[in-house]
DNA sequence: ACTAAAATATGATAAAAATCATTTTTAGGA
DNA sequence: TCCTAAAAATGATTTTTATCATATTTTAGT
């Protein structure tokens, strides 16, 4: 469903959510040893997100990854489309190509509607809620 | 969300459910290619699912891969199990090890719902209702 | 029995995804 | 200005997934 990189990248961001700010930087090896993944490698996938505005960064002396207020603002799936390309969502289950309401693969009719639902949810939920979540408790991120 | 192995398995099911039965054996060669899979791969998935009885095959001359009236009542997960085995739909949005009511992770309490249902749909459909779906037009199994 | 046609088994190769290592650029502070 | 700490860039390696190739067994027909 998601990739190892998108699920890496959605646990980086939102560590940064609630570990972060403009005033208070965080470096890679900061993010990665928390958060359990290898250092080298978040710190490719932060990069990429930086690239395209989802999360901000500073480099040189104090410098490090943080969250702007802006970029709090985005949604869970632009992290998802930064790292995997939105390929894997929009594509039809059996991957046939022509794959649509007027000519539905066999498991679109069943699926299709709960796939759109999680899409959409994706899209709806922005890194700001979806940490405020786990400031109240009522979500965990463990590992 | 599906390997490519498992989307594959699944085309070629559905196509042993529309061409074949007890008396009409088809083999290897004339499944992959309408359902455009290449030969030697697609075999091995079959093997695979004939070893689990999700599939029926006879060897030899006159032989080849079919669906019998067992076959057929199979669930689509089922076909999923043997190919990807099961980790992937039954594992958390994040990987996060723990994650369930209790302990939910961030996306869980958004997605789970409806990932539950897509799974409890692909346990529930046969492979037979499936196939009738394409025999109605309802349904088609393009490329 | 023999042969040819089929699945089956095994292992090799290629492509993609994930991980690791090294160098370059940038910016703050002495 | 120069040193150092950080991200950024680049590219190499490893692992996993997908694909290909070859040999082995089984079975029907002669």
């Amino acid at each position: 469903m998601l990739s190892k990189s998108s699920k890496y990248a959605i646990k980086a961001v939102l560590f940064l959510a609630l570990n972060s700010n403009d005033k208070k930087k965080v470096m890679v090896k900061d993010i990665s040893e928390p958060i359990n993944v290898p250092q080298a490698y978040i710190a490719k996938l932060l990069q990429k997100l930086s690239r395209q505005n989802i999360i901000s960064s500073s480099r040189g002396r104090k410098g490090g990854f943080y969250l702007s207020d802006n970029n709090r603002k985005q949604s869970i799936m632009s992290i998802i489309e930064v790292i995997d390309g939105e390929k894997n969502f929009n594509s039809c289950m059996l991957s046939l190509k022509e794959c649509d309401e007027d000519k539905p693969c066999p498991l679109h009719k069943t699926l299709y509607p709960f796939k759109s639902n999680i899409i959409r949810n994706l899209e709806s939920i922005s890194i700001k809620e979806l940490a405020l979540e786990v400031e109240l408790g009522n979500a965990f991120l463990p590992l």
